[in-house]
RNA sequence: GGGCGUGUGCCUGAGCGGCCAAAAGGGACGGACUGUAAAUCCGUUGGCUUAUGCCUUCGCAGGUUCGAAUCCUGCCGCGCCCA
């Protein structure tokens, strides 16, 4: 093995910060490459995966993407499913007690996890060991518990933001919650982690790791936060539950449109955080005097699409895109959904109850108020009264606003209407 | 364990015993204008196919009233204070 090249290790070490918001620290990472590299071994890099909430989105592409920089520069993915930790459930933001998963549906989250995550990492073997923290925390006894909370105090506990937030707002916080940052914590004395990665919301829980490594006298873990992604209000951070988020399996159709969507201060935060761009290209992008916002939005959605998809599915999305908004023509492809025959009267059918049916609206009484809005074209005529019945004949085009449309067709057979066969 | 508060629609938050399907703001959704951007303006925001109509909703269960989100009782949740 090459002793290590002090160039190369520099070059390694300031790549590793740029995008991070934080590193405690900095200088200790610097070290601890340099140690490893003569060591002739690679740092253990730890990331926690939450195994409730298996649907990737961009936010957490962000700090796959960082852990993805780490293996390719030669270093060792730690992932932890969290099954054990998911009973208590992270106490960051409003969190309910959580219903206990079975085996089985952890194994199904992390399945969904890892063949989304598998999109941005590394996923050999020798460069990803997966791991699950009911291994060690399960078979703690009290005692052992005891022992952990030894290292905490309240106040300590008190400082971290969220359960100051909620205890000034008089919610209720649990004892059981304070044990959370504890067991991620031990997790990385168990996997000896050399590095934990994590958004900002995790500066607390994955500091606590380093105080119970180093009562276990093992080396700190330098823990780096990457920023939160903004979702697309451009309020919010991106989030499954806020809604304001783009899919790491959303189709590209999906991905492109909604990164479209998001407000043009938002592009900088996105460029940065979400592609592979260099600082030069995006600050022309970036600036309104040589490129147009919306030709800059679509590079940023293209290259949002290319990570996830395809460079030629990107491509086809804002092609699309552009028929389908900018030119105002209907999509090429338009879902055909089955009407059951019963519902119609001699070939006939009420409207509120075909939008209903056809999924385009969740009640009655909502497709009412969309007709009333003017909302609703049916075959390409606008209609103005919702107290009619139309005809289905030649599969006509229900659409509701810009993007709810289907072609609607009369299903004959008496058994119940199936959907496409799901995944 | 005791005392005092509090519990409203997606969220925040008003609410006199009848005029409350419930103010206001936010969000969301639709429309106009655009670049599916921002800003702005308009409309909608419990359900029911045809309704000066009916049904369901104001923590839960009862009760008082011609009539309750509004009063009473019990229960539950949460917060604060005392122990």
């Amino acid at each position: 093995m090459d002793p290590p090249d002090p160039m190369v290790l520099e070059s390694h070490w300031r790549r590793l910060l740029e995008g991070a918001e934080h590193v405690y620290a900095a200088e200790e990472l610097r070290a601890r490459l340099g140690a490893a590299a003569a060591a002739g071994r690679p740092l253990r890099v730890k990331l926690g995966m939450d195994p409730t909430a298996p649907d990737l989105h961009l936010g957490h592409a962000v700090v796959l993407r960082k852990l993805r920089q780490f293996q390719d520069l030669g270093h060792r993915a730690v992932l932890i499913i969290g099954d054990f930790t998911a009973r208590i459930g992270d106490p960051t933001g409003k969190t309910k007690t959580r219903p206990r998963l079975s085996d089985q549906q952890v194994e199904e989250n992390a399945r969904t996890y890892f063949a989304q995550a598998g999109k941005i990492l590394d996923t050999r073997p020798e460069k990803m060991e997966i791991r699950r923290n009911s291994e060690w925390l399960a078979k703690m006894t009290f005692a052992d518990a005891l022992r952990l909370a030894e290292q905490m105090t309240v106040a300590r506990m008190l400082e971290r933001d969220t359960f100051q937030e909620r205890h000034r707002a008089g919610e209720p916080i649990y004892i059981h919650e304070f044990m959370y940052p504890l067991m991620q914590g031990w997790d990385s004395v168990m996997v000896q982690a050399d590095v934990e990665l994590g958004g900002t919301d995790q500066t607390f829980n994955n500091l606590v790791g380093r105080d119970l490594q180093l009562a276990q006298n093992q080396p700190p873990q330098i823990v780096m936060t990457m920023p939160l992604l903004l979702g697309t209000d451009g309020q919010r951070k991106m989030s499954k539950s806020l809604g304001n988020y783009i899919g790491v399996a959303d189709s590209p159709a999906e991905q492109f449109g909604k990164a479209m969507s998001i407000p043009d201060a938002l592009m900088a935060q996105w460029f940065r955080l979400c592609t592979p761009l260099p600082e030069e290209r995006i600050g022309v992008l970036l600036d309104p005097a040589r490129v147009h916002p919306r030709q800059a939005k679509e590079v940023l959605g293209r290259a949002i699409v290319e990570q996830f998809h395809s460079a030629a599915a990107a491509a086809a999305a804002a092609e699309e895109f552009r028929r389908r908004f900018s030119e105002g023509q209907l999509p090429a492809d338009i879902p055909l959904c089955p009407i059951p025959a019963a519902l119609l009267q001699n070939g006939r059918i009420g409207l509120l109850t075909l939008i209903k049916q056809a999924g385009l609206a969740p009640s009655t009484s909502e497709a009412r108020r969309l007709v009333e809005s003017g909302a609703v074209r049916f075959a390409g005529e606008k209609i103005s009264h919702w107290n009619q019945s139309v005809s289905l004949e030649n599969q006509p085009i229900l659409q509701i606003g810009k993007r709810r449309l289907c072609r609607v067709q009369a299903e004959n057979t008496g058994a119940p209407t199936r959907p496409n066969a799901g995944v």
